[in-house]
DNA sequence: TACCCGGAAGACGC
DNA sequence: TGCGTCTTCCGGGT
């Protein structure tokens, strides 16, 4: 024992899925940097850095060498007769299964390389980590906007591991809640920490976490760590360490997601037991013998895979929303109170993993404090997935593709989807509404309400299809759904019950081939927006714009972990202030972004906060009816830009009409000019300023029975459900890797 | 057996 | 208190 090294992460870890974050951000011991260090110099040279790129036998190298630098019981190295993208899948539990006693550590080192593996990306130079390095660790980053793969994709994409990575990449970006989103009812959006990025998907702050145990002792624990979770902590401190005990989601994640992201044939999507039987990735016997904490949530739940993604996944959507409303929050508060936005260092101690206390990966205190201040308990007011129809959106949306094992476009243009995972997709819609028992019939009721209101049908001849009769934004702007009911169902089924919709509330409703064609043009030009968002370069900062207080932090405990200190110092808090300030800063000096808290007006691009470059074709004066959408939509206003129509066009930059909704609210119509359209010129398409008033006047009589463009937009929701908004995983920018250089000189 | 449908009653939040 | 949005349960059909 002597001779053991000091482990590069504490090995009291439980057998909760291993979050990296988690693991390596909060549990490292005071000196991550120089024992990495060392350990990396240790390493057989042979070894690539990257594990992910290390071939069997580079793998039983490194086993071997953990063995002797840890002095570990003797493994059985047919155990492990995968290569490193394999091993990388391996959760604690696979490794505790394959060599008991030992696994923690092998588990330990590898995060760690994985870790630094991912800081070296970082600072790769042409390496723009956003978005297109959302992916770390793929290889083979996808573009986000890639709703339904492309039949060519290249081989390496059906390797089980390209979507894992990109899963696994997901953890490490935004890793892993532990709160299993408990419905984003007041108090778990007001008051659960914006945790995100920091706690533990292992659940509940990792119950058990200081137990050197597998087991934990129960989650007793479990619930302490969700804090404020309320009535809801049970669910959320269960599920997470239901996520945990079956640690293995990942793999089995990146194995069902490789499949459906390649196929939406009814053989690869429709049962998922199958496919883990045909991709079964190297580590079988522990799928199910984490002997998890039994928990409210899950105990009636057999542990299978199906359940593991999905806490995977309901880790993934709850970050979603606790990082939405963060940002959300945020900036809203920076306004008003922008010298709060300096994270007290002083503030409670973050809760020492060391002790086993439960509290500290999940959410450091410093994280409490900015919640109380950041995050008042009267949160304005979201849905933010409290719909159903929003919930689905978003995990359609995803940017990451992330629940692409869950539901999946079919035919993003038609708006047909496909519950690819009925059973997880239902468990997670029930998480979220904190309906612990919701199932699939259950949720398929719910569904089947929105028939009525024409806002779903079923997609005839295939099982767990749906096709959305209304695009993301009428949904979001028509604000008493139940309008929609005036239109008799009856009357079209032939086309999803769609005709005739809801004209007595002044709400375009073409739900019928317009409403699809609507529908398409704003799914591409969602898709479009996200484009330029990645490539806008006078937009530096992209649409995270400087980044989002919990990403700032994620860096920097990220590096914190990779290199500094840990977290729990004060550098650390120091470096967090610093990379926050320094990002707004910067993203002053480029021109902030829409998103910008500090910049940010409360008119205008208000509404604006999670959409670079909103586009804009408005419906002109509602629903004509028109196939052609396109030549009925009219820029209205472009104030917000600040340049005119005709200029705006010329350029062919997007345009950025207002409307005015009952409430008087100015919003912003995210539509856009399709170059591919057959639109007039710039010049003949943009109307003149007056003409643009003119037509505002007209579509915005106030207090007018005349229809309006979809009403309000209204900015109680900024969180819109394309796919853009999903802003779930904190994404690390290069200005976020410069404040951390910048913080470290 | 699973999926699908829709009625009915009720819960829950606003 | 009313309303909207489910949730839950159910019987029936495919």
């Amino acid at each position: 024992m002597s001779k053991m090294k000091m482990l590069p992460v504490q090995l009291s870890l439980n057998s909760l899925n291993p979050g990296i974050w988690s693991d390596v951000l909060w549990r490292c011991p005071p000196a991550p940097s120089s024992q990495l260090a060392e350990l990396k110099t240790q390493l057989p040279p042979s070894l690539p850095s990257d594990p992910r790129l290390w071939s069997r036998e580079d793998v039983l190298v490194f086993l071997r060498f953990c063995v002797r630098e840890f002095d570990l019981p003797k493994l059985d190295f047919d155990l492990f007769q995968m290569n490193g993208k394999a091993l990388c899948l391996l959760t604690r539990a696979d490794f505790g299964h394959r060599c008991p006693g030992a696994g923690d550590v092998l588990h330990n080192v590898l995060q760690m390389l994985i870790i630094e593996s991912h800081m070296m990306q970082w600072h790769l130079p042409n390496s723009p980590v956003t978005p297109t390095s959302r992916y770390p660790l793929s290889p083979q980053s996808h573009p986000p906007t890639m709703t339904w793969p492309p039949l060519n994709a290249p081989p390496e994409s059906n390797n089980p591991f390209h979507n894992t990575t990109h899963h696994l990449a997901h953890h490490f970006m935004a890793p892993n809640s532990v709160t299993l989103s408990p419905p984003p009812s007041v108090d778990s959006q007001a008051s659960s920490p914006p945790q995100a990025p920091y706690q533990n998907q292992n659940g509940g702050g990792a119950p058990g976490s200081g137990s050197s145990s597998a087991h934990t002792s129960n989650g007793g624990s479990s619930s302490v760590g969700t804090s404020n979770s309320g009535p809801s902590a049970p669910a959320s401190s269960s599920s997470g360490s239901s996520t945990a005990s079956n640690g293995s989601a990942m793999p089995m994640k990146g194995i069902s997601s490789a499949s459906s992201n390649h196929s939406d044939s009814e053989e690869e999507y429709s049962v998922s037991e199958p496919k883990m039987a045909t991709g079964m990735p190297p580590a079988p016997l522990s799928y199910s013998t984490a002997s998890p904490p039994s928990t409210p949530i899950l105990k009636d739940i057999k542990p299978n895979w199906t359940q593991q993604l999905t806490n995977s996944f309901v880790n993934s959507w709850s970050q979603q929303q606790q990082q939405q409303q963060q940002q959300q929050q945020m900036q809203a508060v920076q306004q008003q109170q922008p010298q709060k936005l300096t994270l007290d260092n002083t503030a409670g101690p973050v809760v020492a993993p060391a002790g086993g206390s439960i509290s500290a990966p999940t959410t450091p205190s410093y994280m409490y404090k900015a919640k109380r201040e950041f995050f008042p308990e009267n949160s304005e007011p979201n849905t933010n997935g409290r719909l159903l129809w929003d919930f689905l959106q978003q995990l359609l949306n995803d940017r990451n593709q992330k629940y692409s094992d869950l539901i999946a476009w079919k035919c993003r243009d038609t708006g047909v989807f496909k519950i690819v995972d009925p059973a997880g997709l239902a468990k997670l819609w029930g998480i979220q509404k904190n309906h612990l028992s919701m199932n699939y019939d259950k949720m398929s009721r719910a569904l089947r309400y929105y028939y009525r209101v024409n806002i779903l049908r079923k997609v005839q001849g295939e099982r767990h299809c749906y096709q959305f009769l209304r695009n993301p934004t009428e949904l979001k702007n028509i604000k008493n759904i139940s309008l929609l009911r005036q239109s008799t169902p009856a009357a079209g089924a032939g086309n999803g019950g769609a005709q005739g919709m809801t004209q007595g509330n002044g709400n375009p409703a073409p739900s019928s081939p317009a409403a699809v064609q609507n529908w398409s043009q704003q799914q591409q030009q969602q898709q479009q927006q996200q484009q330029q968002q990645q490539q806008s370069p006078q937009r530096p900062a992209s649409r995270n714009g400087p980044m989002s207080l919990p990403a700032v932090a994620a860096v920097a405990a990220a590096a914190a972990a990779a290199y500094g200190p840990p977290p729990t110092s004060p550098l650390f808090m120091h470096a967090i202030n610093g990379a926050f300030h320094y990002l707004s800063a910067t993203a002053a000096a480029a021109g902030a972004p829409p998103n910008s808290p500090a910049l940010q007006t409360p008119g205008a691009a208000g509404p604006d906060k999670f959409q670079f470059h909103p586009l804009k074709l408005e419906n002109g004066g509602g629903s004509s009816g028109s196939d052609s959408a396109g030549e009925d939509l009219k820029p209205t206003d472009l104030s917000v830009s600040g340049k005119s129509a005709a200029a705006a066009a010329a350029s062919n930059e997007d345009c950025y009409p207002l409307i005015r909704n009952a409430d008087g609210l100015t919003t912003i119509k995210l539509i856009r000019y399709n170059d591919h359209q057959s639109a007039p010129s710039p010049a003949e398409q943009s109307p003149k300023p007056e003409e643009q008033q003119q037509q505002q006047q007209q579509q915005l009589p106030a207090g007018s029975n005349s229809p309006k463009p979809m009403e309000a937009s209204d900015q109680a929701q900024p969180v819109p459900m394309d796919s853009s908004d999903c802003n779930g995983s904190v994404e690390v920018s290069e200005e976020a890797l410069a404040a951390f250089r910048h913080m470290r000189q």
